[in-house]
DNA sequence: TGTACATCAGTGAACGCGCGTTCACTGATGTAC
DNA sequence: TGTACATCAGTGAACGCGCGTTCACTGATGTAC
């Protein structure tokens, strides 16, 4: 029966972030409608009530999904006095951040999948990164953009790696060399 | 019919490189069992004379295709005197790596799904990302396992971020800042 | 080397199932007076 | 503030379709003599 509008934007929401995690979990393909609409405590007739398609869900849990990322990097960041970059390396390097990926980096978990769906998709990351590369250029002024851009494809490329592998040692390993500081 | 057992053995690698581009390039999900053997000239039914099930194959294509890209660094490294692991990142970081996902870097393109398949699978990308940093320090004993690691996540992680923001410009940003010697 | 027969790679129809999407329906919410 | 009615978020059955997998069958290949 019909809901409230405060409980039809809730319920919305709910379907946009449980999307998130799942689609981060299980990949883009891995969950239909029906699962994720399970998920938030729906049914799956309702989803077209609120979202075009698959596709324009998946567009925006992906935005959500970075944006919140973003927010707990800043959060970090504004946590730490000194190193910025540092401080968001220690922690997008840990062994939890690898066995989480549902609440983890969107970068690392759907980057990936990306190329393969349309440019509203690859458009959501692009802003996503370039929001980040700009929240870290704020606060830590001494490192240029195209540092800032490095420590990013190196964070990102050892949590994948480090995921990949699935053996905790040889995980442990590639973290660890990721955080070194440059010594070549 | 039946057919000679050369015939058998060369459709057989046929299915597994075609399928090891088809995954590169759409995904593990992005491509089903009768569209891969139509792929390699052949019906679907005979699939499973020659593979336990999907999941086999997609375990052994990614094998294949990992081997592949690593006799391609190999050669690379080979041809240049004096920084295998500049040369290594000048082929790597290029805007036709960028491009070409299905006879790209396996892991640009599948590591990130790794995690959602068993342990064959995550078996498959430690082994290669063993043989990829061992061969590369074979050729330069200067570089050490950790330096070598991080070369490798920083690469990795800036093809799949040129590729995710799907805008050439960008790409190239990206691709420039991870091409740079440290310089912080 | 020639013949008789067993093997088995590949074919194509069929299986149950879950996919994305549509739709008639329900009944509480929101609105007009 | 109370009543009458239109709206529409959510339900659940149904759609066609492609998925992974199975199977009876075909006929050239490989083997035994």
């Amino acid at each position: 029966m019909r809901v409230s509008r405060d409980v039809a934007v809730q319920n919305r929401q709910k379907v946009v972030e449980t999307a998130g995690r799942a689609f981060r979990e299980q990949g883009y393909d891995g969950i239909g409608v029906a699962g994720l609409m399970r998920a938030a405590g729906l049914t799956h007739g309702g989803f077209y009530k609120q979202f075009a398609d698959k596709e324009a869900l998946a567009a925006e849990a992906t935005a959500t999904a970075l944006r919140d990322n973003l927010a707990k990097w800043v959060d970090v960041i504004d946590g730490t006095d000194g190193d910025p970059l540092g401080a968001l390396a220690d922690r997008y390097l840990s062994p939890a951040h690898v066995k989480r990926r549902d609440v983890g980096c969107t970068f690392a978990a759907l980057a990936a999948e990306a190329p393969r769906h349309g440019p509203e998709m690859t458009k959501v990351f692009a802003e996503a990164l370039e929001a980040w590369v700009s929240t870290v250029a704020e606060a830590a002024p001494v490192e240029s953009r195209a540092d800032i851009l490095k420590a990013i494809s190196t964070m990102l490329g050892a949590l994948i790696l480090a995921r990949a592998v699935g053996d905790d040692a040889m995980a442990r390993e590639i973290l660890d060399a990721a955080s070194r500081s440059s010594t070549s």
